[in-house]
DNA sequence: TTGGTCATAAAAATCGATTATTTGAACTAG
DNA sequence: CTAGTTCAAATAATCGATTTTTATGACCAA
């Protein structure tokens, strides 16, 4: 005995960091909200050091905004920003997407079509939503995974969490939605045919109609008058523990 | 007497996130170095909370590797990673300031002279070596600014302190200097021209002579045998308060 | 009312001490 | 020797309490 994996260090500070990134990206708080550090403390039943120490982590990656002295905000949602996130995606994932099908290799291939099964499987269960959004991420970075770019995929990364903000938030839309899973055994096709042209042109397409489920998360937004500015705001549930 | 400007919070925290930040980018600590978190309080003067909560932040941003358990190292200095920087810098530099030059306004247009004229200056006086690192990196952001993204703007930033690790480490090259100084010019020239593709292909050279320079810093890794991984080495400097 | 001041409550930031984990040296059995 | 074990020292992570700063709102003068 001892040659049993370790339990993988997770320290308080890492499974804060964690949970809250998932509860954000899942528009568990309001946008535009101000956090009450004694609050998530004891909701998550942490210390406030780990705490505080993943906020800030939040904050560098962008998931957070901090206002040195009074502490930390949800960044409110703004058509401007779903609109730049948007157009990096599309030129970002685009340019992984490039440099994928030209490097990727036969255990890619393997891989892609892995993921992209296991991926069509949940789109057939809407029950399991959580797996499907799991799958879903796992899928598009297998697709981008052999661009060569570390640095690359990590930006890809964060932007797919800043997407997710305002996707999440946006009502279901089945028909589009339809659509959207298709294209994924598309992308497999393309890729696989080495058709970097035509993998190109449908990633731009798919983004684009992500994009526009995501502007649903605005769907609030009416009254041109009493342009308060507050954010679309979700509910304010309580974050699961 | 109340009307005066606060004197800008400045946390603790955000005192010695800035301070490392720089020394980090500046070389003044050993690639692959574990940091002895007890010996930079002592040395910085800080206490522990600011201290961990400044490197959570500098690990989020991708200057430091946090270990779980194990605390934080320098990242080591790798040319595939030196590849990576440079060759994502072209791109997104380059999308960055096609769309500068598509965008920009007369104020940009000035503010690009300033920028540029005092860099100049600067270029003149190899004394103020900080000041000269400080207007190029406010050139280089004054250049791509007004590209409407500030996602990408963000990027690039994060880019340049990576790049900056690497270049800071190489020995000068005054050859080279000078033709990447007279380049800077010449990017304004075609910028206030509005000749994008002249623009991006300036652009494009003069990050690759800064990326030549940079592979400077591997100037050691001469034995062919013995390659220890040891990550290319400053000095231990003492980082200055 | 409209500002402005002040005291107080609330919250953020920081400190000092404690707890948990890793590292490395000394040791031991094969 | 070499691999494995044990234990103490070193270091990382966390906690609880304190200090500092901001937010609130009662009060007062113009």
């Amino acid at each position: 005995m001892g040659i049993f994996e370790r339990k993988e260090g997770v320290t308080a500070s890492s499974w804060i960091y964690d949970t809250l990134r998932q509860d954000l990206v899942n528009g568990r708080f309001t946008a535009g909200e101000k956090l009450a550090i004694s609050a998530l403390k004891e909701r998550y039943g942490v210390g406030l050091s780990p705490l505080r120490e993943a906020l800030n982590r939040l904050a560098a990656y962008g998931l957070l905004i901090q206002e040195n002295q009074r502490g930390f905000r949800v960044p409110r949602l703004a058509r401007d920003e779903l609109d730049d996130i948007a157009d990096m995606r599309r030129e970002l994932e685009g340019m992984a997407l490039e440099r994928a099908i030209r490097h990727g290799d036969a255990e890619w291939e393997s891989e892609l079509l892995a993921a992209a099964h296991r991926l069509k499987r949940a789109d057939e269960s809407p029950e399991m939503e959580e797996e499907w959004e799991r799958l879903h991420m796992r899928f598009h970075r297998t697709l981008v995974a052999p661009c060569g770019s570390a640095w690359l995929l990590r930006f890809i990364e964060q932007l797919h969490d800043q997407f997710d903000r305002y996707r999440r938030l946006a009502p279901g839309e089945p028909e589009v939605r339809r659509v959207l899973d298709a294209q994924h055994g598309e992308l497999v096709e393309l890729a696989l045919a080495r058709d970097v042209k035509g993998a190109r042109t449908l990633m731009d397409d798919h983004v684009q109609r992500s994009y526009e489920v995501a502007l649903g998360s605005f769907a609030h937004e009416r009254d041109p008058t009493d342009r308060q500015q507050a954010g679309v705001g979700s509910a304010d549930l309580l974050p699961r523990r």
